[in-house]
This record gives C-alpha cells, structure tokens and sequence, in this order.
DNA sequence: CACTGATGCGCG
DNA sequence: AAAGCGCGCATCAGTG
C-alpha cells in the first residue's frame, strides 16, 4: 500500500514496503535495494500494484523520473506533510506537534541540471521510515483524522503536478514575445543600452523637468527632481503621481510601464527562461503560510497581461483557460455556511450582493467583500463593512471570529487543518514586533488566513481532481492533455484542439468535486469560467 | 567588493 | 502615503 524510498550514500535506493497487519497498524516489510540507474524501471513496474510512493521531497525524486518517461499515480511527501502536521492544531498531543525544528523543515529541494555532464543525486534526509512512522502515527490519532488526510493526499499530490508543469512547460512562442516588445518598446537595444520607445519617453520627462542628466531608475534623484518642478510628492510610485498635473507625469508614467516590462520580462528573461518553445517555472508548493504556492525564478505566477500573448498552444492543439470565479468569498460562505450569502452567490456572488439591497453597485459589492476578508478598517472597503455585517451577519461573524483570535496571539486553522503559525515563530521578524506593537496586523493575517488557506485546500483538490479524470481519459502520453500552469485560481491545460470540449467540461467537473470533497452538500457553487483559446491572452 | 534592506510593481 | 491579505523579482541605496 506504500512504498518507501531513500537514497543512500553509496547512491543506490532501498525501498521499502508497508501494509497493515491484522490490527489495522502499519508494518514495514523487507526492503529491497537498487541500482539508482534501474530504479525508474522499478518504479514504472510497481506502478501497476497502485502503492503510494512515499519520498522526502518529491523535487528530489520525480523529476528525474519523468525525465525517464515515468509517471507517478500517487505519493506522500514527507517534507510537506512535516510542515502541515507540526504546525497543525488537528494533531496536538502527538510526538510530531510542535517537535523542535529538524531536517524536514528546510526548504524545497532546488532543482538539478539534468543536462550537466554529471548528475549527483542528493542523498535522501535522514530515516524517512522513521519520519513517515512519525506522521502516521499523528494522523491516525488526530480527531480531525478524515480532513487531514485529505489535505495531505492533495498537498503531496500538488507536488506531484508542480514537478509534472515544469516538465512539460508552458508553450511558449519565442517570435510571439518578441514583437510584444517590439511593439512596447522599440527594436532590441544592445545589451544595457535602453530601447528606442524609453529614449523617446525619458527626453520628455527631462524637459519637462528641466533636469537634462536625471536618471529616471533612482528613486531619490527622481523625487527630487519632481519637488524641484513643484510636485511635492513623497514617493514615486504611479498611483501618487498620477494625482499630479503636471507635463511630466504622463511620460514619466509611460516610461515607468516600459521599464518595468523590460526588466521584468524583457529580452534578457527570454532568453534565461525560455528554452526550447517551454517556461519551466520551479513551482513551490505551500511557499505561503496558508498553502499557496510560489514560484522561484521566472516570476512564473505575475506573469504580467501584457505578455500572456506569447503563450501560445502548439500547431493543432488549445488552451483550456480555466478560473474560479469569485473564488474567496464563496470559500467563505460556505465555512460560514451562511445562507444570505450562499443565495447571493447563485449567480455571480457580486450582483447578488447588490440584488441583496446590501450595496449599491457591484464595483461597491467588491471593495465590501475583499474588506471584510482583508480587515479593511477605513476607506470605502471600511465604510460598507457595517452594511455587509447586516446583510451577511454569519460570513462576517466568522472572519471577526478569526481576526479575535490572532489578536490574542491564538492560532486558527483552516477547513482541513492547516493552522497559521504562532506570532513569533517561523515568521518574518518584523511581523512578529508588529505584534507586539499591534496585534491588530496579526488579526488581519488570521482573519485572511482561514479564507486564503482553505481556497488553497480547494485549488489543490481542484487540480488534484482534474489531474485523475485527465489520466483516466487520456493517458500521459506526449499527445495527452496536460496541465501547464498554475495560479491560485486559475488553471491553463494545453490540448490537442480535438478534445478541447471534453476537456473544459473535465475541468468544471473537477471544480465541483472538490467542493463537494470540502463541503459536502453545502449549498454554494464553485463556478468556472472556461474559455479554449489559442493564445492565453485571448482569456478573459 | 558582497551583502542587506527599502522601494516599487507585477500577479492572485 | 494606499485604505486591506498573500507572494517574487529587479534595482537602488547604504553598510561593512
């Protein structure tokens, strides 16, 4: 039922096998060693008995294995289950509850230069038998027992599918980016020279701030600049300066926009991160406290509008563009279970908000909800709060109910039992001093907490759902339909256009599984809008 | 020179 | 100086 395996510092792999006895308790039994360089082949022929793998960090083991053509139905990632069980209120009074911090609680594995002349595969981290036992024994004794090995089978299978995106990448057209910039910014500088468009916009900006040296990169050059022509700014950032008017703001804007495109994805993040028509991000599962994931290199999940034009399917196939619509605040009506909320959310959750006499307009109906989930204590999302309150007083209970509890330093958990980390610890410095100085940050970080994290939950389940019904019905051969990106709410699966109907429908499909996975019954929809398009800027 | 923190901005 | 959450990355500014 799971296999276990380690490498070991003579490079060959042990596995070993586990099942349960006649009492129901989890035996390992002989293990067997192998070849680093026949394990893939052991692993393909297992495949077939339906084990679960049970590994430390799945970017140690399953890229390679992929590179061998190797797909894994299932595993257990112990780096990642580490964390969820350490931390998790579910497990209290286990041996792996708030254990000192050890070698499970480092990072994700970086990823390895399959190409290099020599592989070293890293050696395993000590005694995951040991470890797994460790984990087992919280789970199986945790009252919350059915929900944590949900969220364990979903993050470990979110690790699977972030190794599987890398892989395969997102199909990316070299020649399509290119003209993006052209258009943005004028014809490819030499290398630390600036593009003709950013010349044109930065001789504005000095004459129109008489200042014919300014370099428009340096922040405090620029402020001063700006208060030498009368602008009493105190930063630079676009939403200050548009307030201004004044000849320079309109340049000066124009060449912040095209600066920021050409560092952030110009020609010289072309060519680092796009090879061979492919992005591979290094996806980072649960990077975020609350499970979001992360990427690291590539800046895969900000991914700017303006170049989502060069994703582009390959010749004969689609996109299947796919997002959650209104994703949070229906998580929220449904672990409130309010009733007004979940009427309001019938159609879209916004216009039924307004429908509900609550607000106004839908623009108002927004702000209200993302200032309920965020703690907004001014402003308009301040201001509505009270009128949401009537409106919804069960979904707006819940979040001040998450929000109290962090103000006291408490911890609070989400749906299937991750739980925030106390003040003070495995958190940034400075957010533990604001505690201290304020608790009112700390309540806003818990009140978001449950809502951000348990529609991480819902994400997970959502691809882990879409990933088994795509295996089932196509296979994971090279002309299968496959999942290449990945963002929060949202998922792009590239296809062969034949399938695409099929596809969008697996997709919705999968959406609601997890919210009946999550939320049984409960009355609230979890819609998506689907849209199968040739290029991912044709989305939405 | 290398490193760290602040600034600014892209995404959800 | 963004009201209000979660991130990553490039660049500048200041320090050792």
């Amino acid at each position: 039922m799971f296999t276990l395996v380690e490498r070991l510092p003579d490079e060959t792999v042990r596995l070993t096998p586990l099942a349960r006895d006649d009492g129901g308790i989890l035996v390992p039994g002989d293990p067997t060693t192998v070849a680093s360089r026949a394990f893939a082949d052991t692993v393909r022929q297992r495949e077939s008995e339906a084990t679960r793998w049970v590994w430390d960090d799945t970017a140690r083991w399953y890229p390679q294995l992929l590179d061998e053509g190797v797909l894994v139905e299932r595993c257990v990632d112990l780096r990642l289950c580490h964390a969820i069980l350490r931390a998790s209120s579910s497990t209290v009074g286990s041996r792996i509850h708030e254990a000192p911090r050890g070698p499970y609680d480092g990072p994700q594995a970086a990823p390895v230069d399959r190409t290099a002349l020599f592989v070293v595969e890293p050696e395993s981290l000590p005694d995951p038998l040991a470890e797994f036992l460790l984990q087992r024994e919280a789970v199986e004794a945790s009252p919350h027992r059915g929900a944590l090995e949900l969220l364990l089978t979903a993050e470990s299978t979110g690790a699977l599918i972030a190794a599987e995106m890398r892989h395969r990448g997102i199909p990316w057209s070299v020649t399509r980016h290119d003209e993006l910039l052209v258009e943005a910014l004028g014809p490819r500088p030499a290398t630390g020279e600036r593009p003709t468009l950013m010349n044109g916009a930065l001789s504005e900006v000095r004459a129109a701030l008489n200042a014919p040296e300014l370099n428009p990169d340096s922040p405090t050059e620029l402020m001063r600049a700006l208060q030498r022509a009368g602008l009493p700014v105190a930063s630079t950032r676009q939403w200050e300066l548009k307030r201004y008017e004044h000849p320079a703001i309109e340049p000066l804007l124009r060449y912040k926009k095209m600066a920021r495109l050409l560092a952030a994805n110009g020609w010289g993040w072309l060519d680092t991160w796009v090879v061979g028509g492919r992005f591979r991000p290094d996806y980072v599962p649960a990077a975020a406290a609350t499970g979001r994931w992360g990427t690291s290199g590539g800046g895969a999940l900000q991914l700017p509008k303006a170049i989502r034009g060069a994703v582009v399917a390959d010749p004969d196939w689609t996109l299947v563009v796919a997002d959650a619509s209104q994703l949070e605040p229906r998580i929220l009506t449904a672990l409130a279970r309010d009733p007004a909320m979940a009427r309001a959310g019938a159609g879209d959750l916004y216009e039924g908000i307004v429908a509900s006499g609550a607000v106004a307009t839908r623009a108002e109906a927004k702000v209200a909800m993302l200032g309920a989930m965020y703690g907004a204590t001014s402003g308009d999302g301040g201001r509505l709060m009270p009128r949401l309150t009537r409106a919804f007083p069960r979904a707006i209970a819940f979040v001040e109910e998450a929000a109290r509890t962090g103000e006291r330093g408490g911890v609070v958990s989400t749906l299937l039992g991750r739980s925030s980390p106390r003040p003070g610890t495995d958190v940034p410095p400075e957010m533990a001093v604001s505690v201290g100085a304020d608790g009112r940050a700390w309540g806003r970080f818990t009140r978001n907490f449950v809502v951000q994290g348990t529609a991480a939950e819902w994400a997970l389940c959502w691809m882990g759902a879409l990933r088994r019904a795509l295996l089932a019905r196509y296979g994971s051969g090279l002309s299968a339909p496959h999942l290449v990106f990945f963002l929060h709410d949202e998922v792009v699966v590239h296809t062969p256009a034949a399938h695409a109907a099929e596809v969008a429908a697996l997709v919705s499909d999968a959406a609601t599984e997890a919210g009946r996975l999550l939320f049984g019954d409960a009355p609230v929809r979890f819609p998506v809008t689907v849209a199968t398009v040739t290029s991912y800027s044709e989305a939405k």
